[in-house]
DNA sequence: TTTTTTCATACTAAATTAGTAGGATTAAAT
DNA sequence: ATTTAATCCTACTAATTTAGTATGAAAAAA
């Protein structure tokens, strides 16, 4: 039930860029962010092609360049990063909603391997497509802010010489206020952390 | 988050041989399981060596020899299994219960990634430690009873003419009455399809 | 003694994972 | 215009994992 090192690094560095945006930073580049994680940069610049490609993030070529999210963190679930990166979620293909596989066994609708498996990939959708990548900055912000320690990208690492660039949106429309919560049931460690769980 | 082959194939079987239990059958080999599960003889064959050896199965030797479970079914958890066959059920290895590993990020206590992957994991194990294969034979028995159809292993192979080998243990203790439940909150489709699901 | 099963070990082809390498392109600064 | 520093693009690769095959020995029943 892995998650690949290139799914972890791709989360990891979208969530970077999602705190970059909450504390005004408009555009970090790929050495920060596979110094800062501990990625081999060329292995992330790959990575950041892929989410560039699938219209995650958004890229400013050329000298003082770099990425930013190319939506409000709001807006980006975990799930739909995850299924980028390391396909889907369920763990057999005969249960999965996004992809669909007939399995090898005699009669699906009397498998209980299959029902176990439809309430596991439920449990780990049920998590994933319900988190979004401002939940996971807003708990990170939280912690680092209750143990008074530096927030990263608080300072730019060359000053912010450039115009904004094309909207601001990603930076005014993190918080969690438009996006209504989807599902009723709550549970978990983060949603005990995150403010306003519905319950 | 896939389950390997090999997994759901340990699985399917062990599955098979809880029916075979529940019907009065106490040997089954291991063509007869591959044929019904369409699975690789020999590759079957070296599973069912790797069950034995973490002590799930009890195997007998030579002419009209087979497999039977080595526990009651409703003592052996799904997630010991898959354990065994796929490793952690963690996504990654720092929130792994039973093989932790730390992570490359710079900081565990603060980071966000770490917290939804220990809610993911706990949502797996949640389901994968509290199912045994009782549970999923008894689901499994229960439609192909509701469908009237022929339940499998009824008929033995070849007469049984084999004293009860060691221990009927097996076959009698696999009702579901002396292990209690050990966690409250009960959802998902399996529970709904379990008789006496506490809550 | 034959048959039929598990047991044990070795091997392998294909896919996936986790990267490297080298340069082309773009844009800002000088 | 030239230099510098960033993304972009493509190809390659080493190691590991996956999903098996292959071959025969050992055991037990007939």
């Amino acid at each position: 039930m892995k998650l690949s090192k290139k799914g972890e690094y791709a989360l990891r560095a979208l969530i970077d860029l999602g705190i970059a945006g909450e504390v005004g930073r408009e555009l970090v580049q790929v050495t920060e962010l596979s110094d800062k994680e501990s990625i081999p940069a060329k292995f992330l610049e790959q990575i950041m092609q892929e989410l560039k490609s699938a219209g995650i993030v958004v890229a400013q070529r050329g000298k003082f360049g770099g990425y930013h999210l190319a939506r409000p963190a709001s807006e980006i679930t975990i799930g739909s990063v995850v299924r980028l990166i390391d396909g889907p979620l369920a763990p057999i293909g005969c249960v999965s909603h996004t992809a669909y596989e007939k399995c090898s066994c005699p009669d699906e609708e009397h498998c209980g391997l299959r029902m176990l498996m439809l309430d596991v990939r439920n449990a780990i959708a049920g998590i994933l497509d319900r988190y979004t990548l401002a939940d996971v900055v807003e708990v990170t912000l939280r912690k680092l802010r209750r143990d008074a320690l530096p927030l990263p990208f608080a300072t730019p690492r060359s000053a912010v010489r450039r115009e904004p660039v094309k909207s601001t949106v990603a930076s005014r429309r993190t918080a969690r206020t438009a996006v209504p919560r989807r599902l009723v049931p709550v549970e978990g460690l983060l949603s005990q952390l995150l403010p306003d769980y519905t319950i």
